[in-house]
DNA sequence: TTAATAGTGTCTTTTAGACACTATGAC
DNA sequence: GTCATAGTGTCTAAAAGACACTATTAA
């Protein structure tokens, strides 16, 4: 049986998107060697063919390790490849995106979350890696539950409208989004009527949870 | 630096699929040694990494070295990994689909040209990679100008409308699919108002070719 | 002239947007 | 009570679907 190429390296790598007072970030961690040490990079690692399933099991592992996250939205993004920045190295880098709220993170592990729109230099082709990701996000976001992912498990109606204007980039007509999440049946109210442990809001709200925690698609735009 | 897994095999495959007669077909080769001898397969070969760029790179000289094709509409799909059928061996297999129109092809390539619908088992994971290259033809299919790539050049209305219905899997309303390819600017007419060489057809048709020959999208469905 | 498909016009239904309005709770 | 935001109702505009109708050409 041929032995694989000695030259083709392959790395998987994940842009974790979060919401930081209502800016989009990205979890960054600055490389502490290499040749680009000092640069910021997205997280991500080797696979380990003896304990990951596929590459999906390899980001995972990945992400509970450099992160603490489990059980996040994770989906497969694009696989980047060619000449890395080493010498006589070729790389393939299966690249996905995660998108988790803010309440599921935890501190220690030496990440950063950057505002997508003032991004430094990133290391490797981390740049393209996110601004692929970001427009995944923002196509996907209009016909999808996608921008609720960064949602914790129980929000408000005028959150949830929020966070699609934010990855969606425009402002949307109240009474159509509601009527439209409505007639998908993207939510459920949580029984008992919750209303929000209000910090600044002016009044509460009912909450809501997604019908299912699963993404879902529609054939129509929000 | 580290050397590469020797474990971790990369190989680069493509969905080529054509019309052939109104049925939509996936071009697939007999496998003639290996673990599958004698299943039907996938085009797809190694990555070369002194001669290739990236991996669509590889996937292109593959295109031209396996099936005679250049030039044709190509894109990734989705990146499958994991154990292969082999022992100790894993693998990455980076997916493209790709579309063409029949008069493209040449013969003596040792392909079959065989109808989606009908497929038999074939080799490796292929068959996971064939429905996720029809699950996405599908889906892009209806908002973009995905199922003209199926097209020569220079095609009829009523033509652009069948090979809709084709990839969609239903019919559409003749008037709506005029009106809405012609508010999108999606074709152009031939302009010396050419009528198709007819063969069966009872009557001539204006010939049109794409505004554009790359992917279009649209944020509405047509 | 007839058969058959190419291509148009127009009415109806559905969907989306605008926006005024009512409701509720903090203060 | 007032203010601010939550949430509703209703009118209008735009898009999509249905379908009858006209146009053109081969035979």
């Amino acid at each position: 049986m041929a032995q694989a190429d000695p030259r083709l390296h392959v790395v998987v790598e994940a842009a974790l998107f979060t919401l930081v007072d209502d800016r989009l970030c990205v979890a960054l961690h600055r490389m502490r060697r290499g040749l680009f040490k000092g640069a910021m990079a997205l997280i991500g690692g080797h696979v380990h063919p003896d304990e990951d399933a596929d590459t999906r099991a390899a980001i995972t592992r990945i992400l509970a390790d450099k992160a603490g996250l489990h059980d996040v939205f994770l989906e497969q993004l694009e696989t980047f490849s060619g000449k890395d920045h080493h010498p006589q190295r070729w790389s393939v880098s299966i690249a996905y995106y995660a998108l988790t709220p803010l309440d599921r993170l935890s501190e220690g592990f030496g990440l950063e979350f950057v505002d997508v729109d003032r991004l430094p230099e990133l290391a490797f082709d981390h740049q393209r890696i996110v601004q692929a990701a970001l427009g995944r996000l923002r196509r996907k976001g209009a016909y999808s539950n996608l921008p609720a992912m960064l949602l914790p498990a129980e929000f408000t109606f005028p959150e949830l409208k929020a966070v699609y204007e934010k990855v969606l980039g425009a402002p949307l007509n109240d009474s159509a989004f509601r009527r439209k999440i409505t007639e998908l049946k993207m939510v459920e109210p949580v029984p008992e009527a919750r209303s929000p442990a209000t910090a600044e809001r002016k009044r509460p709200a009912q909450l809501y949870r997604l019908a299912d925690r699963r993404l879902a698609e529609w054939d129509r735009t929000l």
